[in-house]
DNA sequence: GGCGCAATGTATACACCGTCCACACCAAGC
DNA sequence: GCTTGGTGTGGACGGTGTATACATTGCGCC
């Protein structure tokens, strides 16, 4: 039905170019507005201008699809962490600027749930693999992925005096754990309807909790 | 395949005598092996040994009988909230028996994710509306659904002066989101393959931010 | 006690999905 | 220029959710 609108021009040449590419920029714009689930493999042929089984020829299945998907969706994360902790950290320095990092990691984290749901849901939604381990497809201009940026923001902390060093280890863990959760909760739970302003809120009070109780 | 060891034999009488129950039981049957993807019509009908169409009479679609699988699976984990917060209070009285309550509804809530993955991606990994309205379809046995057990132990809180009444306001959605995080990171994140032992201590470190931060 | 209706279960059918297999095309290297 | 292997096609199968029409039967009313 409206699906239609994404049909393309019949293509003039046998073989598409660049299919892979095509393939995960449509899975991707399946992923944006609807989710892991609104990935399928044949919508996707289809944006793409090519017969169904023509995906099996670059993707194992449709669950490879979806993880590559999921890749790139954490990949836009980290870039965003990226550029909100190059933002607040703008004329800090030393314990500021380490404050500012961890902030900023947060801050991004839940705006990116906010302002992507269906990428952040094929990011986090999915029981993908790894997030410890790196992969360039799932990372940001810095290489890192957003765990890992995590991991360097809180490591910043303790050079900054500002987390106890016998603190640090599996700090990552209970602090992504309290960022992840509310952003689910505002995403797919009791706080969906809650007016932005009041989550605006919550989420302030949240890092504060984290920053004073890690 | 091996779902034929599920097939029962055929009935006798032509109307089932209690097909919803039958066909909500064969659902939390299948979101206990496989999540909320699992609960499938067909294959709940199977079980219940009727036609596909069957489950029309007693659900509107799909979606709603995996709502009231969703609705049982919340239930299951109001039960076991209560149950964990008997046993920890037993004996304690005023400040301590509050301090517990709140510890119990952490821990039993991050044990149910860890015994019954199933049933938490399902009562938490679907996009279900309300965790704040009561229904009696998601409660335990004192009428409270796992939101509300909540709430009431953080109103404890406060009644032993351990909370300070105006931080009241929202400290259940960010309690709340702590928990719920680390569960979903353990599950389906980067927790899954950590031995248990690193993850009960992750899990007694994050209930410990929360009672000092919030 | 029997009748009729509404509730419940059945039969058939359709569209969509993921995936397998055999075949068609075509670009690149010997 | 012929082969070969990578890429896209065609057709098929079994699975899913769901609509529409039909069969059966328990229950309430006379």
């Amino acid at each position: 039905m409206m699906d239609a609108m994404y049909q393309l021009p019949p293509r003039r040449t046998y073989h598409h170019g660049d299919l892979r590419q095509a393939l995960l920029d449509a899975g991707i714009a399946l992923a944006r507005v609807g989710g892991p689930e609104a990935v399928v493999l044949r919508e996707a042929t289809r944006r793409a201008g090519v017969v169904p089984n023509a995906a099996y020829r670059h993707f194992a299945n449709r669950q490879a699809l979806l993880q590559a998907v999921r890749a790139a969706a954490l990949a836009a994360l980290a870039t965003a962490m990226e550029k909100e902790r190059a933002r607040q950290r703008r004329g800090k320095h030393g314990v500021d600027a380490a404050r500012a990092s961890l902030r900023a990691i947060g801050t991004a984290y839940l705006r990116f749930a906010r302002t992507e749901p269906g990428l952040f849901r094929t990011a986090f939604g999915v029981p993908g693999d790894p997030e410890t381990t790196a992969h360039p497809a799932m990372a940001g201009k810095s290489g890192l992925n957003p765990f890992q940026l995590l991991s360097t923001a809180l490591d910043e902390l303790v050079q900054a005096d500002l987390l106890p060093k016998k603190r640090r280890p599996d700090a990552e863990y209970v602090a992504w754990s309290a960022v992840h959760g509310l952003a689910m909760l505002v995403l797919e739970g009791p706080l969906r309807r809650l007016p932005r302003t009041q989550i605006r809120g919550i989420e302030q009070r949240l890092l504060a909790m984290v920053e004073k109780g890690l």
